[in-house]
Parts: structure tokens; C-alpha cells; sequence
DNA sequence: AGAGTTGGTGGGAACGTGCCCACTAGATGG
DNA sequence: CCATCTAGTGGGCACGTTCCCACCAACTCT
């Protein structure tokens, strides 16, 4: 960066030089002894707006049947009704969500949790998928999404605290570890949580996950049809349900192959595209002679084909690969990626959906959803 | 594979056991048409959180005592301090954000608006970024990250009606287009706002944007030094000033180099994969001697590598091809692309901080800020 | 010693909404 | 014609917080 790349518009003709921003922390302190409301004396007052008292006086009428209006009840004669709404138009009232928040005890607000520090957003794409999903169908609804990346242990602290404070009707928790306190954290503190993916087959939680194991097992019958014989897997964390039911799928059809457990070539990554490359070095220099790869996930499998073609191995001639997922990364590695399409997006949805329910209703038993996928074969193998 | 894609886990009919656990977790559930509050005879009140009432009881003091002593006022003696945070910590009170809400008329929670239409998150790897930078800016603070992907016109009469409900203090937004309404309307409320992106040189409102005109120009310099002469641009929409720029900078450096404007091959595309693709199979048809191309994307560079290719051009020896970004997706197509970085996620932190500046003080003069690129040669060229 | 000046303190009054409940006027029933 | 109902209405209160202001005790200064 060089050294004029800022500049400053010329003056406002707002009054506002005379306030110097105050470097202290506490944005109330200076405003102490500072003065009067700024729109206080303003007859025509800028900022303030209509409240459901103005609205009341403006058409004649009471609060609560202003109130009554607004939230669709039936006792409301069609007089009054008419009136309020003329009303309401004329004023262009709307009502003040936080207010009402404060006494209903909700605030039309979910979060998604998703952890930055092991897989950032933007190089896995699994995260946008859900992202879109989640946004998609919460859409209709009126529930704000906040979304909250997760970097460090400090910025955790900040979550369980600001969920503590009640800023959210509920939480959906994104790529969830094993021994991750958060989760039941959450249920303890009896805030509604779903979760993508699950923490083990019987998870208490409410959860929403692709067929890992199935997808994996369908990988590795489709590197068998395909002739090979010295398949390895890359896999993911086995602190991760995902993670592990991805390697156990994989294993399965390679036992029902007849190739014995101990032949089995694993190494772990970790879902990223380098300790995909550094596991891939790893299993080829203890099995130079292989000649498939499955990988956990589409980021570690671009990883992989670039680890093969550093080390002079074609792909698909010399070795396979198979990936997990099918974002829309596997179009574009090269050479294109043969994958097992996980309904991401799909992931998504239900887990908002499954939130909203569970909000509305905490009694309700808690949802189990595995979702099927499907092998999409493309040039990598 | 199967037409059934969902099945439930098994354990759906132990609800005996799930309403078990499900007791715990909201009284407030069915409490609507039931009866009195449940916590309102209850003198030990299992749910009800500790409010600054309780722990202004438990301390000894008076309400503002305790509210001092959360917002860190100096006006507290020792004593009270102390008893304050030993009450705080043994009820383990938070403060209720909604309440304080109401009464600050502040609700530590900005939007972020991106535009899920034209550039879909997660095809599209600026908006990722830029949604990492928001979020590690707004780390420190307690401010919450609102996202709000506007798919049609429907969610965008719901983002103004979110708006106006003061459900945020400021607005982020992302890919603004020449003619949107959406950034006057929210100055106009006064509502602070700032875009990443601008819609023209002097915009009114705080912008922070990369320098698209001088990258474009050093990438067409790169493609001239290079000995390309027939260099054409597929570039972005001519309705936002990002799309006009990068054009601009790529003429601005094709004349100094002595190429007349006539000579000048230029297609427009939208930002997406398939748009470039379009545009260079038009390109393509119209000036099949072309040398080079200048994308004003990296996702447009990638569907033009995919083009070319499909048309039997070699990349680079046949044609070069330079695009703007340097997102991650760069270093993975085939081959890895040359383009112009832009700080993408210093983009984010910035506007997020810049807002951040603006609610503190809407009196401060608007902020523009322009980024400095760079250039990275990888093998396209 | 009285008058001012501090550092602390706490009660009341908002903030804008939903809901309980007491109330009215007109309709219905006997 | 009175008693009873019912649709409709609005005032009061609560939600949990911050802020204004009135107050108090202990100093300091004439």
C-alpha cells in the first residue's frame, strides 16, 4: 500500500466539527455531562418516529387498538380497523421490533455459528452453500440471520455471552466437533439448536446431515468398477462425525471388496487443501504404487490433484480421485472432479426450518434428517 | 440413487425419552392461553434470568449502582464495586440487550446487504472475503453481524422494512448498482451507511473501493509487455461503477500504448461464468486473431480459461488471459491465472470500521477510500 | 462555622410495545 | 323490561434497562 490511498471528502456543512471523537472505550462516558438531546428542541424533528401512541391519537383511537391492528387480531371493528390503517400509512409507522422484543421476549433473530479457524469461508465452500440455504429459508419468515465466524477462543466467549444475553431465538451450529461444550452449552442454557451435521448418530441435539457414510462407501464401488485396487483415503478430522463416517463408509466397501483391513491406506487431513497435499505426500511415499484417492472433501481433493501433479502422476491415468460434495469447485479442478453431490444447500433449509419449528414450539421431539447422495462422475476417475 | 432421499434415524419412537429431555428446556412454551405467568407466584423462579433488579438486591444498592458498574462508570466507590461484581458473578446476570436497546436506541448489529441475484455467494469468492473482513472488524466490538442476501424484490422491500424497523445502526452494501434507490433511501432515513464498491467518483455516501482503474491499466500493461497486441475485455456491468472503471483503466492503458479506441474489442458481461463464457465466444467469432483477454473477474477469467479451451485455444501460448481479484479460485484453475489483486477482505474491515465511525459520529465527513492493487503473474500470461 | 464543592448514591421516569382486565354499548334472551 | 351476553375498546401495568435529578455525607475554602 502506498502512502495516499486516502482521502477525505470535502466538509459536510453539518455543524458536527466542533465534536471531537473521544479515543475512550466507553461511548457513554463523554456524553456525560455533554448536553441535550440533539432532536430535542427541533420542532420538526428528523429522526424521531411515530410510535404506536402517535398512530393511536392521529386515528382516534386507543393503543391497543392500534396494537390490535398491527398484529392481526379479530377484535377490531372495520371502522376502526380502516382508521388505524389510514393512519399508519399517513405517519409510514412502523413498529419498533426491539420494543416489542423487550415484552414479547423474542427477537425474530437466528444465529449461525460457523467456526473460521479450521476452514474458512470462501475457500470451503460448504459454508456459503449453507449460508445460502439458511438465508433462503429464513426469507420468507421474518428472522434475521446473524451470522457469527468463529475465529479464536475469545470470540467464542463473546458468542456464548451474547447468546447469554438473548440477541437470538436460536442457533444453528455449523461443523460441530466431538467434544465441543458449545452445543450442549446451548441446550443446558435451553436456547433451541439444530445443528448441520451431527456430533454421533444418536446426537441429542436436532440435527440435519448428508448420508456421509453411504456417499463414501458409493465413492470407493465406483474406484473398484473402475478397475483400481490400491485405493487411499484422505480423510477428514476424526474428532468430526463427519470425518469419521466418510473413512468408516470407505473402509466398508473396501472390506466388502475383499481387500483385508490391514491394506487400507489412510492418512488424516484436516479439510483443508494444504494438509490435504502434505497427507497426499505422506501416502505416496508409503504406497508409491496406488492408484486411487478418496478424499473427504472437494478442497482437500483440489489439494490432492495438485500434490499429483507436482509429483508427475496424471490423473486419471496414473491415479484416481474422487472427492465429497460437489460444490461447484469440482467443476473447476483439473482435471474436473468426479464427487458425490451432498445436498448442501438442502442442509441449509432444513436446519432453518427445523430451528423456526422449535422455536415455535420447544416441546416438539427433536428432528433427525439424513439426506441421500449421489456420485457424480466427471474426469478425475 | 433411491427416490426416498430422507429417512429418519432410528430413535423417532423413544419420544418417551425425548419429552424427557425436552422438560428442561422452555416453561414459556405453552404458557399462552394456560394461565398466569409460571414465575410470577414462584418465589425460586427456574428460568427467569437475573435481571439488574435482582442483582442491585443482592448487592445492597440501587439499580444505577449496578448499571455503573456494568458500563464502567469511574462513579463508584471500592466497596460497591466489589459487591456489585460478587452479586454479578454468583447470579450470573447479563444484561438484557433488548432492553438496553430500547433505551440506548442502539442495538450493536449492522447489516451486511449482498445482492444474491447477480452474483451468487459462494460461486462468487469477493463476497466471502469481504464477509471475513466484516466479521473479524467487528470481532473486537460487541456489534453483531446481520447478513442479508437480497434474492428479488420481495427481500428487498423486507430489507427496507427491517430498516425502518431499527432492528440495526448502520448498513453495509455491497454491489450497488448505478441506479439502485436503496442507498438514498437509507441516507435519507439517516440511517449511517457505507458501501464497499461506489457508484461514482463522488458519491455521496462513505465508500471504501479498490483501485479498479489503475489495476485494469497494469494488467493490460503486463498483457502488452508481454507483446500481445490484440487484447481484448470482457467486462463487468456498465451499470456499476466497478464494471466502467476496470473498462476505463484497460482503454485508458491500450491508448497510451497507441492502440486506437476503434480497435478496441470489448464484450460486456455480468460477473458470472456463464456471461463471460458468452462474451468470448462472441469476442471470439468477431476477432478470432485475439491474443489476450482482460476479465474484469477472476470468476469470469476461469468461465473464459473454460472457453478457450473448448475452442482449442491454448492458454497461454495461444491466448493470455489476466483477471481481477486474486481470489482463490485464482491459483486453481488451469492454468493458475495471472490477475490484479484487490485487498478484498481489508475492503470489509474497513467499511465495517468506517461504519462503526459513522454511529459513533454521524456528524463526521464521509469517508472515501481507495485501495491500492497489485498485480500477480501466475501462468495465464 | 457556614457556604460551597466534591464523590457517591438511589428513586423515579422514560423508552415502545403487548397483554390483562375492567368497562361500555348494543344485542339477545327470558 | 330487566338480566345476560358479547364484540369492541382503552387504560394501566410490565418487560429490563439507562438517565436525569435530587439527595447525602464528607471535605475544602473563606
Amino acid at each position: 500500500m502506498s502512502g495516499d490511498t486516502t482521502r477525505e471528502a470535502p466538509g459536510r456543512e453539518r455543524s458536527g466539527s466542533r465534536e471531537q471523537r473521544t479515543a475512550g472505550r466507553e461511548p457513554r462516558s463523554d456524553s456525560r455531562g455533554q448536553g441535550p438531546r440533539l432532536d430535542r428542541g427541533q420542532n420538526t424533528a428528523p429522526d424521531s418516529r411515530p410510535t404506536i401512541k402517535t398512530v393511536a391519537a392521529r386515528a382516534g383511537v386507543g393503543r391497543t387498538t392500534v396494537s390490535r391492528v398491527v398484529n392481526g387480531s379479530e377484535l377490531v371493528s372495520e371502522k376502526a380497523r380502516e382508521a388505524v390503517l389510514a393512519a399508519i400509512a399517513e405517519l409510514g409507522y412502523v413498529p419498533n421490533s426491539v420494543a416489542r422484543g423487550l415484552v414479547t421476549r423474542r427477537t425474530n433473530a437466528v444465529a449461525l455459528v460457523i467456526p473460521e479457524s479450521e476452514s474458512r469461508l470462501g475457500s470451503e465452500p460448504y459454508f456459503s452453500a449453507v449460508i445460502r440455504g439458511v438465508s433462503a429459508a429464513l426469507a420468507d419468515t421474518r428472522t434475521q440471520l446473524q451470522l457469527m465466524l468463529v475465529r479464536d477462543q475469545a470470540e467464542r466467549d463473546q458468542l456464548t455471552q451474547s447468546v447469554a444475553e438473548r440477541r437470538v431465538d436460536g442457533v444453528l451450529l455449523v461443523s460441530v466437533h466431538e467434544h465441543d461444550v458449545l452445543p450442549s452449552l446451548l441446550e443446558s442454557a435451553g436456547l433451541p439448536t439444530v445443528l448441520a451435521g451431527r456430533r454421533r448418530e444418536d446426537d441429542p441435539l436436532s440435527y440435519v446431515c448428508s448420508d456421509n457414510r453411504g456417499g463414501a462407501a458409493a465413492a470407493v464401488r465406483h474406484l473398484l468398477d473402475r478397475g483400481r485396487r490400491r485405493i487411499a483415503t484422505v480423510a477428514g478430522p476424526q474428532d468430526m462425525e463427519v470425518g469419521r463416517s466418510r473413512l468408516h463408509g470407505c473402509q466398508e466397501a473396501l472390506v466388502q471388496a475383499g481387500i483385508p483391513a490391514r491394506d487400507h491406506l489412510v492418512a488424516v487431513g484436516d479439510f483443508t487443501e494444504e494438509g490435504a497435499r502434505e497427507a497426499m505426500r505422506s501416502l505416496l511415499e508409503r504406497a508409491p504404487d496406488l492408484d486411487a484417492v478418496f478424499a473427504a472433501s472437494d478442497l482437500m481433493a483440489a489439494g490432492i490433484l495438485l500434490e499429483l501433479r507436482a509429483q508427475g502422476r496424471r490423473v486419471p491415468q496414473d491415479v484416481s480421485v474422487v472427492g465429497f460434495e460437489d460444490s461447484y469447485l469440482a467443476r473447476h479442478t483439473n482435471p474436473p472432479l468426479t464427487t458425490v453431490r451432498q445436498p448442501t444447500e438442502e442442509i441449509g433449509g432444513t436446519i432453518a426450518r427445523t430451528l423456526l419449528r422449535e422455536i415455535e414450539n420447544p416441546a416438539l421431539p427433536r428432528t433427525r434428517l439424513v439426506l441421500d447422495t449421489e456420485l457424480v462422475v466427471r474426469e478425475s476417475s
